[in-house]
DNA sequence: TAACATTATGTAATCGATTACACGAAAGTA
DNA sequence: TACTTTCGTGTAATCGATTACATAATGTTA
């Protein structure tokens, strides 16, 4: 029904060649105006449309790039994709979407499919920072594809990165709770591999001595992202010859379940025991008993990646920039933890 | 550094033609299985990719395909959107994202955008149904383009589409109110121009008048779908002659909007109180006072909708099917609507 | 008017892969 | 031995656009 019309169609149809046709459409200066405007004309009329794989393979871009994420249905990433898909789509660029689902396997895969399908830049939150294996990595490299980490970055020549002060954020959490007047603060962390949960452990150890309070092992617990995690920590902290009065998790599902563990055992919060969560999830706010949390602008993320991105791109391809933005976290203070004000 | 590697530099090290290096790779059975064995090993050792933008122009496939949502950052769209790409991801599909921000517009553009780009399918969910401008949709159909609706349909002769039986989900909600004991039941609509609202409100309409109630205009009220908004709607129940004891809301946003400010007036949930809402965001059950709600299965709809595309793409092109999937929606009840069982 | 500059357009190669058709060589058949 | 298959590979067109180079048409100058 609908066959394609080509430039060759439209130089068929004004008997002229194909070349004169590309050339009017791309506002050639050597084109006499009268025959750009007939080829224009005609090819509104004739409903033309570029074919965009033929010039992308002339070219040698797509106007592709790619985006590899552990999983897209967390708030998080999904408002990094948001903000990544934002700022390219006016520079004309769309957004390819690969999940990792946390292995390293199919990271590798999707690095590799995203290469074969020539994306013009490669964004993502790395998965298994621990992996020696970065020969996909490097293959990218090689392909002269800007590569942009967010969030999870992996320490790599060559690549730029995006994240927020992990550190800090861990800092201000814990430096919150004992201004509220915590005395002894437990931490849920997460995989100590990722230089993100590292840093918010750093950050938290940091703020008890700079504030003379001792550090203690048996007060850091290794969780995992989930409701579930934080009551079990709960159960295990209280065990403990001195219970905490505080917990700084680096997780909000985790700082939940450790909320819940808490209630159900009777013990009022704040005032017997503050809690703070990390990446302000949407619910940490909706709750009636509020959730404080480290804000780590996922948007602001996505866009500044996007940004990188479009430096990168139209350097020299010989020039290698390494840029490494940190976004600075913010803490929303409220009720788990605010003693003071409520 | 690293020059792209062609079935030309293959062919020309072997002393072949490139022809015989792309059957070879393709497993023609014409290639002689020493020449085959040569040809792989000889790639394999160059590293050669094979570039996917040359196969697709010759091909007219991209194996890309669309994907068109309002926004990203949602949950029931990001989960839709891993749905679809855990469906399609193993049949060699990528996909890419385009957000319309409700602006029929920029829905239009994406549209045309994607065409462009010669994506092999578009599956998406509407934003402006009432919009009588169709065009966009009937050129890609001409283009013999799949495209397939989920969750907010447009009734376009030859599109499939995915969605939820928005009307069973209104009518087991209001009726597990009624069972519930609730007497005068309010809803809070959505625009109505989106079938998805329309058929939640008929559906608690149905219910109402199914068990003996009697359906007044007063208790439906149109709202965003936002906090904000659920606790006007409230401030406005509240001052009817004769107040309802529950609220069936078709967002959960509004649910929460509403339950806070019931609270806000000491009005007892669920004792004095009932309310659902619809979506079964993750919010809901986190909260202390568990919201109850309509669950539409995002994850399922997504794959289903994946796998109507690739039924339809494998089919002749000349025959339209229009197949229309219709997903059972799921009653989640929790503590806000709770009185026999708590 | 001859010589030259300028302008607009045509010719053909190119991007990298696939594939209909052609063709030579080997194998099978009478 | 002569003829027909069969097999494996080469030749060249194709997908749709861009662009270096060639060339025709027009204008300018001495």
């Amino acid at each position: 029904m609908s066959e394609k019309i080509t430039i060759y169609d439209i130089a068929k149809k004004l008997n002229i060649t194909a070349a004169t046709v590309s050339r009017a459409l791309n506002n050639n200066p050597k084109i006499k105006e009268s025959t750009r405007e007939l080829v224009l004309k005609t090819a509104a009329s004739m409903n033309y449309k570029q074919n965009k794989l033929a010039l992308a393979l002339k070219s040698g871009r797509s106007n592709n790039i790619g985006v590899i994420v552990p999983r897209i249905d967390s708030n998080f990433f999904a408002s990094v994709i948001r903000g990544i898909e934002e700022e390219l789509q006016p520079h004309g660029y769309q957004v390819i979407i690969c999940q990792t689902h946390e292995d390293p396997q199919r990271e590798n895969e999707n690095l590799y499919t995203l290469i074969d399908a020539q994306v013009d830049g490669i964004l993502m939150s790395v998965t298994d920072v621990a992996d020696e294996n970065t020969g996909a990595f490097h293959y990218v490299l090689e392909k002269n594809v800007p590569l942009i980490f967010f969030d999870r970055s992996k320490d790599i020549s060559g690549v730029s990165s995006v994240t927020i002060n992990d550190f800090k954020g861990g800092y201000i959490a814990t430096k919150h709770l004992i201004d509220e007047g915590c005395r002894c603060i437990a931490h849920l962390s997460g995989d100590q591999s990722l230089a993100i949960f590292k840093n918010r452990f750093l950050g938290y150890k940091q703020a008890l001595l700079d504030n003379g309070m001792t550090f203690k092992e048996e007060y850091v617990i290794n969780v995992k992202s989930a409701v579930e995690a934080g009551k079990d920590a709960v159960e295990t902290l209280l065990k403990l010859p001195i219970a905490p009065d505080a917990i700084f998790s680096s997780s909000d599902f985790a700082a939940l379940g450790a909320i819940q563990e808490l209630k159900e055992r009777n013990i009022s919060i704040p005032k017997q025991f503050c809690v703070a969560g990390f990446s302000n999830e949407p619910f940490t706010k909706f709750m009636e008993l509020s959730i404080t949390s480290v804000d780590q602008s996922p948007l602001e993320m996505g866009k500044m990646s996007a940004r990188v991105f479009l430096e990168q791109v139209d350097k020299t391809e010989t020039i290698k920039i390494e840029k490494k933005v940190v976004l600075a976290p913010e803490l929303h203070i409220r009720k788990s933890s605010s003693r003071t004000s409520s």
